[in-house]
DNA sequence: CAAATAAAAGATATTCTTGTCTTTTATTAG
DNA sequence: CTAATAAAAGACAAGAATATCTTTTATTTG
């Protein structure tokens, strides 16, 4: 469904809203290790979702990852956005580049409805929610 | 969402049940030119769907690739499991290996529901059911 | 200001997917 | 039986995604 990238990039980003509290900031060794990732991969991301303003940073010492009320507020679509595009939102199930109302695969209907529910789940679903489950160890971002 | 090789299997299967009527066989040129396809890349994603009995084939001439009402009854599931495996079904939304009931990813209900949308609706679509659209060009297999 | 810290940036390596070409095998028609 | 046909099989190539390492820049603390 979502690339490597994109997995990676909504568990580092879920687990710093759940960790960068009151002013924290998050390293990058943390959240590697707290998401189970391979380390030089996550800060590249984390680099470019910075860039995008999808997380905050700062360098030095005491700097790192966290967020503001901004990048709270972002969605996971927003983040599938900022890694795959909109492909998972728009794109033809079978590949083609014409799929469309007027011109559709065998699947176009069907597949149109799917696509739908799964941009509204994430869109819905904000970075800043998710962290009292974890707090609770209800939910998990690793293995 | 699936893979390439996914895409064009499914694109070639359904081309295939439409023009293999009464007997007739789809040689792999008829096939990568009606489903847009590089030729040699289908003719191997034909070859092991063939080995799997996804879909008949026959060598020498008049031979080429159709279905018989076993394969013509096969789903769009089939054809998936058959390329991609089951991870599109079961995988964790975020990539973790152990996502489950009890212990489950941030998303995992939000997933476990698309996921059985999806199947649901893989499973349903057999084969052998698109052929009278894509021969009144109601739908299409290429751009 | 100097040293330490941590992310940013740039370069490189590895693996997997996608795509291509050549040789072999099975089948058919003459 | 021979030649022609078409898929099967095997080998190889290109590209994209994933992963790693090194150098640079910004920031803080003493």
């Amino acid at each position: 469904m979502f690339s490597k990238t994109c997995e990676y990039a909504i568990r580092a980003l879920i687990f710093i809203a759940e960790k960068s509290v009151n002013g924290r900031r998050v390293g990058i060794k943390e959240i590697a290790e707290g998401i189970e990732s391979p380390e030089y991969f996550i800060a590249k991301i984390l680099q470019d979702l910075s860039r995008r303003q999808m997380v905050k940073s700062i360098k030095g010492p005491n700097g790192g990852f966290f967020h503001d009320a901004e990048t709270l507020n972002k969605s996971l679509a927003d983040i599938v956005r900022a890694t795959d595009g909109d492909k998972v939102f728009s794109g033809c199930g079978l590949g083609l580049r014409q799929c469309s109302e007027t011109r559709p695969c065998p699947i176009h209907n069907d597949f149109k409805i799917i696509r739908k529910n799964i941009q509204e789940m994430l869109e819905h679903a904000k970075i800043g929610t998710f962290s009292k489950d974890l707090a609770k160890k209800l939910t998990f971002l690793k293995n």
